[in-house]
RNA sequence: GUCUCAGUAGCUCAGGGGAUAGAGCAACAGCCUCCUAAGCUGUGGGUCGCAGGUUCGAUUCCUGCCUGGGACACCA
């Protein structure tokens, strides 16, 4: 080890930056260690950073935290830090305004990287950070008899690029699919079918009639709010076993999970469970039982609840005419899940809206003894919004997904006619973009806050789109197709184009490891959306084929862009055709 | 009322304490005899909600206020 006193010292210990053990780049590592070698102060991770502008550098360290410390001006210090680096993958460090400006060796830095993306394919970016941990993740998520709305898209292409990602960090992902498939509003449901509803019309188009009937419900109830009796007495029924309401819940929910189940094959999402909320409705008692043994239940108006202290409400498990509530169902689900998978963590993706009901179930779980209540994640985000109110299916004001899919494929359809009109499988392609456009828009932002729904915006396939990074990647491959195989190359020069690019190139097994962190697709969307309009500089402004002598090493940049950007879409729960 | 999330360009949004606050859309001006124009290049556009505080330095962290969304016991 190098002593770290330094600014005397001027040589400093060579390092590959290359860890062919781990094969993960790690260069704001590296460099951070050759200037903690020179540094007199022991730098945090946080000190090094990237600069705002390419004319400063690659990397900068600003050093007005060192001046007190050091009585000297923190330009002088940069001085002195910027004279003491050196290193083989380092082309220069200059002092301006009290910043130390690093620039990279380009051609050396380029070949590493370029060899390692090349040769690891698909994997790189990898790692086995989570042991084959097994997470549980609570996605999608909707209920029966109800249309699948854009908030439970949401949950279903977030909760699925996270198991994506967790993926490949090294996790278990198990999707489960936690149907809305209990409670009273089937009572309603139920009421409303047998008064207005006919068999023939259920079987013809399943959901959107039971939305009727459940809207109509709603609306005449308020004129006669008897119905709402009915309702619940029909669902009393259906939880005592009464065989011919339990027919026809089954025969809804069967209707209904098949309707999902198209548009689950068309976003290309599988789940590894389907344990709905039914499936919980005879494991309770005993959860019940077990709280009551541990003196946690207190009555209150009659129910019985949990009390969690000043801070929150307490959490109502069992309402004053003895039935349970969601909250009984959830806590009950976590606790299966557990015994079930083992879990080192468990998800939920769900809306905003329920974050309480989250924090009261992981409250209760932890005062019941459960540690493992800490490993339970609430992922949460924000509500579409329809005029700037919340969207209510008992109102029909919702909008239904299904057809904002098929107007994004019949959209992406019409572009394949017009721009490439003898493309080969157009039906397959159009899917892809169509989908890949609806995504993208949800997923490039992580934003709590709720989202305006804006169809026209969805379907855009210009700018930050899913569509613009399937393009470039489509635009790699046909240049990869007339430049023949990437064979052996040997990185000369590298143009100010190439360069924005290979440092995105490296960056990506970091935004992996981010994403997966803060359990985050977003991140994994800007990325992709960077790393494509540094291509498409590249593109626009380099010509490849015609240029013999660079065509070997630019085809292995051009490979390994789309490598990446494949990847990244994958990620998404993306497809990434080659051409369209 | 309490808790919580948010407020950045006309619109939609990025900004992990640092230099000149960035993209996309929209507007305007260029670029296809040339690797896919779903693209590229350029122009205009900002009291980063307001007021304090911490810091050498705050869009970023803290406090208060204003505005908006959501939740707040027998729905899920």
């Amino acid at each position: 080890m190098v002593p770290r006193n330094k600014l005397s010292s001027h040589y400093i210990e060579m390092k590959a930056f290359y860890y062919a053990e781990k094969g993960v780049w790690e260069m704001k590592k590296e460099i951070l260690q050759v200037l903690q070698n020179v540094s007199p102060i022991q730098l945090e991770e946080h000190a090094l950073e990237r600069p705002a502008y390419a004319h400063l550098g690659d990397f900068a360290l600003p050093c007005f935290q060192f001046a007190k410390v050091l009585r000297k001006s923190p330009a002088i210090i940069a001085e002195e830090i910027a004279a003491s680096i050196k290193h083989p993958s380092i082309r220069k460090a200059e002092a301006v305004n009290g910043y130390v400006n690093i620039f990279l060796d380009r051609t050396r830095i380029t070949s590493e990287i370029l060899h390692a993306v090349v040769e690891q394919g698909a994997t790189y970016g990898s790692s086995n950070e989570g042991k084959d941990g097994v997470v549980t993740i609570d996605l999608s998520s909707p209920n029966i008899a109800k249309p699948f709305s854009m908030g439970h898209l949401r949950s279903t292409v977030i909760g699925n690029s996270i198991a994506l990602l967790m993926e490949k960090s090294g996790f278990k992902a198990v999707k489960i699919n936690y149907i809305g498939d209990w409670g009273t509003q089937f009572g309603k449901l139920l009421t409303a079918y047998r008064k207005w509803g006919t068999e023939e019309d259920v079987r013809k188009a399943p959901i959107e009639t039971l939305l009727t009937l459940y809207i109509r419900f709603h609306e005449e109830a308020e004129q006669d709010p008897s119905l709402n009796d009915e309702g619940r007495a029909a669902f009393k029924a259906l939880e005592d076993g009464d065989a011919d309401a339990l027919a026809l819940w089954k025969w809804f929910k069967e209707e209904s999970l098949s309707e999902f189940q198209r548009i689950y094959d068309l976003l290309g999402v599988e789940f590894d469970s389907y344990n709905g909320e039914a499936y919980y409705n005879d494991k309770m008692e005993p959860v019940v039982q077990e709280l009551e043994e541990k003196r946690l239940l207190v009555e209150s108006d009659g129910a019985q609840v949990v009390d969690l202290g000043e801070a929150i409400p307490p959490c109502l498990i069992r309402k004053s005419d003895g039935a349970t509530l969601y909250a009984t169902r959830d806590l009950t689900a976590a606790m299966d899940r557990k015994n079930t998978y083992d879990f080192v963590k468990s998800i939920y993706v769900v809306g905003n809206e329920q974050s309480l009901h989250f924090t009261q179930v992981k409250q209760v779980l932890n005062k019941m003894g459960y540690a493992w209540s800490d490993d339970m994640h609430h992922v949460p985000f924000g509500l579409i919004l329809q005029d700037g109110k919340k969207m209510s299916t008992r109102k029909g004001k919702i909008v239904l997904l299904e057809q904002v899919l098929t107007e994004a494929i019949d959209l992406a359809h019409r572009n394949i006619a017009e721009k490439n009109p003898t493309l080969a499988n157009q039906k397959e392609v159009a899917e892809a973009v169509g989908v890949g456009a609806i995504l993208f828009s949800d997923l490039k932002q992580h934003r709590k806050h709720d989202i305006e729904f804006n169809l026209e915006t969805m379907l855009q396939v210009e700018g930050e789109t899913g569509p613009y990074i399937q393009y470039t990647n489509a635009r790699a491959h046909s240049v990869l197709r007339k430049a023949g195989e990437v064979s052996a190359f040997v990185v000369n020069e590298v143009n100010d184009f190439e360069w924005e690019t290979i440092k995105l190139l490296e960056q990506f097994p970091q935004a992996v490891k981010r994403a997966t962190e803060e359990l985050d697709p977003s991140v994994i969307a800007k990325y992709a959306v960077d790393l494509a309009q540094a291509f498409n500089s590249f593109y626009g402004n380099v010509k490849v084929l015609t240029d013999a002598a660079h065509l070997s090493y630019r085809a292995a940049l051009i490979q390994s862009v789309s490598i990446v950007l494949t990847e990244s879409m994958r990620l998404l729960g993306m497809k990434a055709p080659e051409e369209m």
